[in-house]
DNA sequence: ATTATAATATGATAAATATCATATTTAAGA
DNA sequence: TCTTAAATATGATATTTATCATATTATAAT
């Protein structure tokens, strides 16, 4: 459904999200090895992210990445659409231009309830919210 | 959400379904325009769902790609799974190796009902449903 | 039987994703 | 100010997915 890229995205975020602060940052090589993704590839994701302001960072010793209390407010769809342009879950899934009840595809009306509730939440859940549950062991980040 | 591989077989199908018989066969030749698929491609999927008896085929003059009353019977989940071996809505969307609730990755909670919803309508809508939709011009097919 | 037609099998190329490697820049601490 | 530690920028390689091309096999019609 994701890409391996999004999919490394939401855990690094989510790691940092649960386990760092602007007082706590966390290097690269910190980050990897826990949520399971190559160093090189996780430090090139995170790069982009912090260019796009949606995590922290500082370089030089006593640097790394982190999340500040306002990246604690992103929700994860913003997340998603910031390291894959478009949007996987929203578009049609036959490739129409536009998905919409005037024009439907053959899948359309099977899928589109689910879509988006699912778009839904994935916006108004908030990365804090899910660290929170992470914190709490209520929640797993795979490997 | 799916691969090209997917959407390209789920389209040159349902036009099968709508369009074709044991008795109006259609050509390669004849299928990838309308469905906007190129033409060497969309021959090696349907290849493939031939071999795996979802799709009808007869070679030499007159022959052709066909769905019998049998492959109508068939539903969208079986063909994409096909054409993609694991499947990339039920399987977890992090990764974890078994999406439950035993054990839930972050977005478990928040994905797992729609994912439900729609795996369960991929397995009850039947091809023949869809291509009807498809004929009575309730739904198309992109490009 | 011979010919023409259409799928089949197989392999080659191209493009997109994922992964690896490294030189450069910034900042802390001695 | 010098050294060291970290992210940053950039590019190279590998793998997967998508696309293209063609020789082979089966079958209908003559
Ligand atoms: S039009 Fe295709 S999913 Fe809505
Ligand atoms: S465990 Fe990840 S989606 Fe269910």
């Amino acid at each position: 459904m994701f890409s391996n890229t999004v999919k490394y995205a939401i855990k690094a975020v989510l790691y940092l999200a649960a386990y760092s602060d602007e007082s706590n940052k966390i290097m690269i090589k910190d980050i990897a090895n826990p949520i399971n993704v190559p160093m090189a590839y996780i430090a090139k994701i995170l790069q982009d992210l912090s260019r796009k302001n949606l995590v922290s960072s500082k370089r030089g010793p006593k640097g790394g990445f982190y999340l500040s209390d306002n990246n604690l407010k992103g929700n994860v769809h913003d997340l998603i659409e910031a390291v894959e342009g478009d949007d996987r879950i929203s578009s049609c899934l036959l490739s129409l231009s536009e998905c919409n009840a005037s024009n439907p595809c053959s899948l359309h009306d099977l899928a589109y309830k689910e879509k988006q509730f699912l778009m839904q939440k994935l916006k108004e859940t908030t990365l804090k919210t899910l660290a929170q549950d992470l914190k709490e062991g209520k929640t797993v980040l795979p490997l």
